[in-house]
DNA sequence: ACCTGTCAAGTCTGG
DNA sequence: CCAGACTTGACAGGT
């Protein structure tokens, strides 16, 4: 089976190559001069699109072929205060050279809308700009001229002390969510509130793929639940029919104290039990790291595999994991 | 050069 | 019912 590992957002390996620079509303209302404000917001998208452009090329370069864009591009995109401002006609260049290079190398890439986004909030205003978040990083994929196999993921949302009741809103609100988002959309289990199971089973109503966070099952799964095996083949079956191998997600807890929090580097022995249960479906994967050292802990991951009897390394980021 | 406090968005806890 | 924590990277302002 062959596992293909990315990183999200920035390489540490390059410098000065921030994708997330940022300007806050608090800045932004202090230039008197608004348009002189929103032409600086341009700007500083400009320079992240740039950026995510050489992040993208290094990746490449290193063997990498799947890579989650940072969900700050455009600060206070979709804020009010922006509503007249066309930052996509402005940056149509950056977005359609940035798509280019990801169709002609066939990278796979992603975006994470932040936590604020949650389609099951009893809040109908926060259901609504959830839906309006998801339709900008739709806009975003569009503009890079990027198919429904680039995709979004989010969490379930809020327990709001009812689970079941939540769990409903979300299959209700999905009726008001745009087909353009539903097909780029995938849900990924959370390190506090919804379970794998949990998760699993809301993507089965909606019909939608399921990405599996190792760290937050870890985190977060029902008593005596803690053996991801039995879930692996109907969480894989979420993606048949996408044309994408099944996504998950690894970190390993920063220490015991900070269990839930990211650690700089990827503890092997989190990640080595998970690939010998994948290994019995000879099934492909794709393994996003999400450590706090982004491209560089996946070197030193593949590092550690490469010497591995069971691991022959494909190139930078690919290994083929064999029986 | 380094340290500290602040920042769009929501939810949850605990006082 | 409200203040603060949660959590991440970036940045301004201070030393």
């Amino acid at each position: 089976m062959r596992v293909r590992f990315g990183f999200v957002a920035m390489a540490m390996s390059l410098k000065n190559a921030s994708p997330s620079q940022t300007m806050t509303l608090k800045q932004f209302l202090q230039i008197a001069d608004r348009d002189a404000a929103l032409r600086k917001l341009t700007r500083i998208a400009q320079s992240n699109l740039a950026n995510s452009l050489r992040v993208l090329r290094h990746a490449h370069a290193s063997g990498v072929h799947v890579y989650r864009f940072s969900s700050k591009l455009i600060p206070l995109f979709g804020h009010d205060v922006t509503s007249s401002w066309d930052f996509l006609g402005q940056l149509r260049e950056e977005f359609a050279a940035i798509g280019q290079f990801v169709r002609d190398k066939s990278m796979r890439v992603s975006f994470h809308p932040e936590h604020f986004t949650l389609l099951n909030s009893p809040d109908r205003t926060v259901v609504d700009s959830s839906i309006g978040a998801l339709e900008r990083h739709a806009d975003m994929f569009e503009a890079m001229e990027l198919d429904v196999q680039s995709k979004f993921v989010i969490h379930v949302g809020g327990g709001y002390k009812n689970k079941g009741g939540a769990l409903d809103r979300f299959v209700a609100n999905w009726a008001n969510v745009p087909a353009r988002v539903k097909a780029r959309m995938t849900l990924e289990n959370d390190d506090k509130t919804y379970s794998a199971a949990d998760t699993l089973t809301l993507c089965q109503t909606v019909e939608t793929p399921m990405v599996f966070d190792l760290h937050h099952h870890m985190c977060n799964h029902e008593d005596g639940q803690g053996d991801v095996g039995p879930l692996l083949k109907p969480i894989f079956a979420t993606w048949e029919n996408t044309g994408l191998p099944p996504k998950v997600h690894i970190s390993s807890p920063k220490d015991d104290k900070d269990f839930r929090a990211h650690a700089e580097l990827i503890n092997p022995a989190d990640v080595l039990p998970f690939l010998e249960q994948v290994r019995e479906f000879n099934q492909d994967i794709d393994i996003m790291v999400e450590a706090k050292y982004k491209d560089e802990a996946l070197f030193e991951l593949m590092r550690h595999l490469s010497s591995l009897p069971q691991v022959k390394v494909v190139d930078g980021g690919t290994i083929d994991y064999s029986p």
